[in-house]
DNA sequence: TTTATTTCTGCAACATTGTTGCATTATGTT
DNA sequence: AACATAATGCAACAATGTTGCAGAAATAAA
């Protein structure tokens, strides 16, 4: 499916800018962070482009993938609904390379706290990745 | 343990900030947001709070919680040591009243990446903590 | 295809937090 | 008390978050 239809599909107009991001984006499973998508997107103003993020956010087309030192990351979502976003997934970052992959789990994490209903769960490993250790 | 013996142990000067920032993070398995210690220190420069919550932090005294929506929130460290922040607890985050807990788990939570070498990981939960779903 | 409606975009403006350099002041030591 | 070292406050700037509003663009309707 081509970035226009899945903006349709989402009840997103399809403008320039949306198309620019979701390409930026790449294919999905590697998370950019802001500067760099601001830095791709030049052509376009800083408040569209928050505004921009915030819609595809909203409607389930990405995520935020983690926020650190006041950055955050961006990522397509994979199978993410609209109003449900809580991941089946982790995000990895990098310590070499800063890379941040969002990594699928093969088992679900589940525990309980004492006293306490857990609506969702965030999980961010940090290490090496597959390519910076060989 | 008083709180200028913790500072002096930790190779760090007793100042009148230090001291506030310890009183100010309370007992410690409670995370609170940077705005809110900024409020609550006022009298004291910005950058100065700024720089103290980094060398508190390279001190291993205390520790950011979590990012979120720019913000940062920070928490006393109970056994971090100056070098290993790896922690033994997880982040929760209650969605009605907003309160960060660090709480401890009682079993390690251990799974592995296909291809990485994980060193640390850091866990957020959100749901709804005992007090509000009362 | 033209018009109308809705929404998006870009600009201006401001708030908050992060960050560095430097002169002054406070702390711990001798 | 004097000294060396480290911490503080101030100024200044960068980056990101955030809102309002007018003009432009995208969809829907005629």
């Amino acid at each position: 499916m081509d970035a226009a239809t899945t903006l349709k599909n989402h009840d997103l107009r399809v403008t320039k800018i949306r198309l620019a991001i979701l390409e930026a984006l790449g294919d999905g499973h590697q998370a950019k962070p802001y500067g760099e998508l601001q830095a791709a997107l030049g052509d376009f103003d800083r408040t569209t482009l928050y505004r921009t993020l915030l819609a595809l956010i909203d409607k389930g087309l990405i995520h935020k993938a983690l926020e650190e030192n006041g950055e955050s990351y961006y990522a397509l979502c994979g199978g993410c609904t609209t109003h449900a976003h809580t991941h089946d997934h982790i995000h990895f970052k990098c310590n070499d390379c800063g890379t941040v992959e969002c990594l699928h789990l093969s088992s679900e994490i589940g525990f309980t706290l004492p006293g306490v209903a857990i609506d969702s769960l965030e999980i961010t490993a940090k290490g090496t990745c597959n390519a910076c250790s060989a």
